[in-house]
DNA sequence: CATGAATGAGTGTTCATTCAT
DNA sequence: GATGAATGAACACTCATTCAT
């Protein structure tokens, strides 16, 4: 097999990432072993570590594309229209991406990058990173909203932030234990929270929908 | 035939949680081997296996208590007042306990617990446990409060008890990665969040303390 | 098995380095894998690890009893006499040391040292050392037979002793490839080579003998 | 259907040897890898296969073209004059040689084929060949030097020259170790053995240049 | 009961070799 | 012929567990 397309290349470094993910779902990063990765993916081991240098490597890769997904969906999120409005969507959105069922496999790798954060620098930066950019987003949001009255003054910024960080970690982690446990129900408190949080109590109260709830 | 009393016996299986506490802690559960735990406790791996039959029934073990921990922390909490004013109580109490450094370390082996929970079906009825026994509790709460008329009746008691929840969970998480974040102003916000759940905002606003955040 | 006596220890390690000798000098370090030691050492993985941290060590640790053995060969060769009657003595006793198997099965190893000290600077460290200590020893010799007149003034003492040992070297090299050289006739022309190096040839000729000789 | 010369394949294959001494000098012959071969020679591991069947062919290959250039080296070596004369030019234009840098990178080859033949059936006939042709070759000079009276006739001529052949030896490996090592003091110490071993001691002193030695 | 040397299945990784292009 | 991605049998090494003392 002479050279090959960087297409080509790049499928098959797909193809090995997602035999891994699989097998990281499934298993965590410690229990799933190389020929594990080499299985899932239908290659050899050589061929694998043809792509990746390590099974460290692989790890690592994992958490890098992980945070390039949620940059990416941080930097499309629109940011028109009052200050509750688009958070709203913006809760409306991560949670829509919940139902997908590739998805909610790749939550289940998200957990395990979190636990190994605390052991692993580059994955640690990556995971701060992963809080640190939407933090800095939504409370640029939020002092928009501020100077433009949308928001209460009474809001520290970024600790309102990390709250509604937390919020969607949580329910990963909640949702990871407990498939059963629905979104609609929390995405209506969570809105109740976004006006609690932005002020907006009074205005705009959160509608409650009546949906099966673990 | 036991030649130690069963005092001693106790002492013993806590000494060697404590060590594999301090390194799970330190390097994760996967990282950490029988030989560090061994060390860590100025034990012998024999001793160990006279206590624990297996790695895998320490991480248990490690679960257990920290479910038990929980257990006994939610049972203790006084729910006299009326909604807001106790879910605010709650949240100080639990953020206090997170200045104690050994209750730092101990939440990095929390987070390790909730990773491996995906995997663990002991760890994940646990953790499971961990979360529902609060999040009925909190409901029971809500709805004693809406009864009361404390509460808005728009509110999902249960969603809104997985969010208080999930506000902790992601605390945790955000504290684990970057030990200066902050408590103060988080449990600010974390009001703020109380109020616009129980439909509080107009009658007692969240007081935002200046303070270092991150 | 409880803590075990030193020289238990001791044993274990030599046992092992027996073991690991004789499948160097049957296959050459590279061809030699840690489960040929294993198997050869009637031991577990394990336990050999419990001994040497790696194949690395096994190598150096060979090469170091190596050059022990050496080091205290040279220092018990008694000096007495005049010049070339040590020098015949000490390759008499050199070569003597040859008929025994289990010698000339760590020959073998000290072929395979020389060329992996090329690549293994500890070795090499040892194995110049193996060149070195005898060389000084010998040109001493040398200068002392000199000065005495024992030995003519024409002789270079350094190059002469390299000469000296070059003749073991070349030797070793011989009958590692053909154990049908035999050792006799090439102690005789050493000899003569002795007479010539100090000058003696007129005095004392070598007295070939008749033996079997390829 | 070869498409190419066979004058480009022999250039090929030559390319591949060169890059395999080099790779061998550098690193001996287990831990030069295929890649390394491949990649110092500039071509792929394909095309290595069309020119040798293993790696193992590479090494024989080596081998034997190092024994080609040895019997070459004796077989152009002229043998006019008397016993001493011709052993004394034999081994000046021995020693010559060490000088090219590149031949001694071909020295730290040949240690490593002189331990990789105690393994390697092919690789041993070569060397024994190597040196029992110069043995036959240097006996048979001395047996004529008796029969001329240049050579005392209680010189072993087979022992004789094996002594030859271990000097030779010898300096290679002393000198591989450490490149400091000098030719001229060796050479004129080699001299003197000559005069022993053909008990021309008293007719034809050596003659000890002055040069820094080691 | 405690000890810790020993076990051995299993791990991540390498590398000589092949063969589809 | 040449290419180099792919193969997969080994390899060095680890570590949870055992058991003779």
């Amino acid at each position: 097999m002479p050279k090959v397309s960087a297409a080509h290349r790049q499928a098959r470094r797909q193809q090995i990432l997602d035999a891994a993910v699989a097998c990281v779902a499934r298993q965590g990063f410690h229990r799933t072993t190389m020929q594990d990765i080499v299985r899932e993916a239908g290659l050899s081991p050589g061929a694998i570590y043809g792509y990746f240098a390590s099974k460290e490597a692989i790890i690592d890769a994992i958490g890098a594309d992980r945070h390039a997904l949620e940059t990416a969906l941080i930097a499309a999120a629109r940011t028109a229209g009052d200050v509750p409005q688009v958070l709203r969507r913006l809760a409306r959105e991560f949670f829509a991406m919940l139902r997908d069922p590739v998805e909610r496999r790749r939550r289940r790798v998200a957990v395990q990058i979190w636990a190994e954060a605390l052991r692993n620098p580059r994955l640690l930066r990556q995971v701060r990173g992963g809080v640190d950019r939407p933090r800095a987003l939504l409370a640029d949001l939020i002092r928009a909203g501020q100077a433009r009255g949308d928001v209460s003054a009474a809001v520290a910024p970024d600790a309102a932030a990390r709250v509604m960080i937390a919020l969607f970690q949580g329910f990963i982690l909640q949702q990871a234990w407990d498939p059963r446990v629905a979104v609609p129900p929390y995405l209506s408190a969570l809105e109740a929270v976004i006006d609690g949080l932005t002020g907006a109590a009074g205005r705009q109260p959160a509608r409650p929908r009546k949906r099966a709830q673990r």
